[in-house]
DNA sequence: ATAAACCTTGGAGTATGCTCCAAGGTCAAT
DNA sequence: ATTGACCTTGGAGCATACTCCAAGGTTTAT
């Protein structure tokens, strides 16, 4: 699979790929006589699932520490299993502001907010 | 309330404060005759939930362009409803998405992961 | 009256995350 | 064999969101 295939499917440039590779992000992938990427076609979903993180407000810093823990084979059992208990937490208390976000919401549709002067 | 003890109660910096009057994300506020920022106590509340919305991946660029539609009176009630209800499905996608996490960590969890080539 | 702890402005610098060249090689079709 | 559509690299540039001076004024405490 070549990058603009890859591109196309997952919805990030071209350069955003090359550069997601460059920083680490991603595995090079294999190349072909002429030199060009050859990606496995799964790197659709793995990118895809990058992109989602992020706009859920995960840095690409954070995304690449936490796939290395989950895949470097350097955590035990036990240490890997507080890492993700951790890890669902945080994305727990996400989820709660998403919902404490959407009570702001219904309140303002509703009338009852007090954050009108928010903006001058 | 000085600045010094809004970033304190807000956990933002003195700095992040000033630069976010600058963009026009919190209003202008009052002085005192020395010419030292006075703010409101309920700008804390306000700080505290953009700092919020900022974690859930929102750019202060869209906290801005909400607030302003929200409290901008320009829009008719069924505008606002609309963007209103707009706002809330997105809410909704996010909250999916994570909800989405969770069942790969807890995959992850039990062994069930197919992501483990995602790093080198 | 001098220090310590506040505040002000303007502007420079930094980190993150792309985004866009420029210069050149590859490949398929006409 | 030339056009057009791919691909490569390296490096510059850009938007966002701070972060950190420098130079100076204010206030309180000794």
């Amino acid at each position: 699979m070549l990058i603009s295939q890859l591109a196309q499917q997952s919805g990030l440039s071209k350069d955003t790929i090359r550069f997601y590779e460059k920083i680490g992000l991603i595995p090079t992938p294999k190349r072909l006589a002429n030199g060009y990427r050859d990606y496995e076609p799964n790197l659709v979903q793995q990118l895809t699932l990058l992109a989602h993180a992020k706009t859920l407000g995960f840095s690409l810093n954070e995304i690449k520490q936490l796939a290395k823990q989950f895949f470097s084979n350097q955590l035990s059992p036990s240490e890997m299993n507080t890492v993700l208990r951790q890890k669902e937490q945080e994305i727990d208390e996400k989820i709660l502001q998403l919902q404490n976000f959407k009570k702001v919401i219904k309140q303002t549709l509703s009338g009852e907010c007090e954050f009108k002067d928010m903006l001058n």
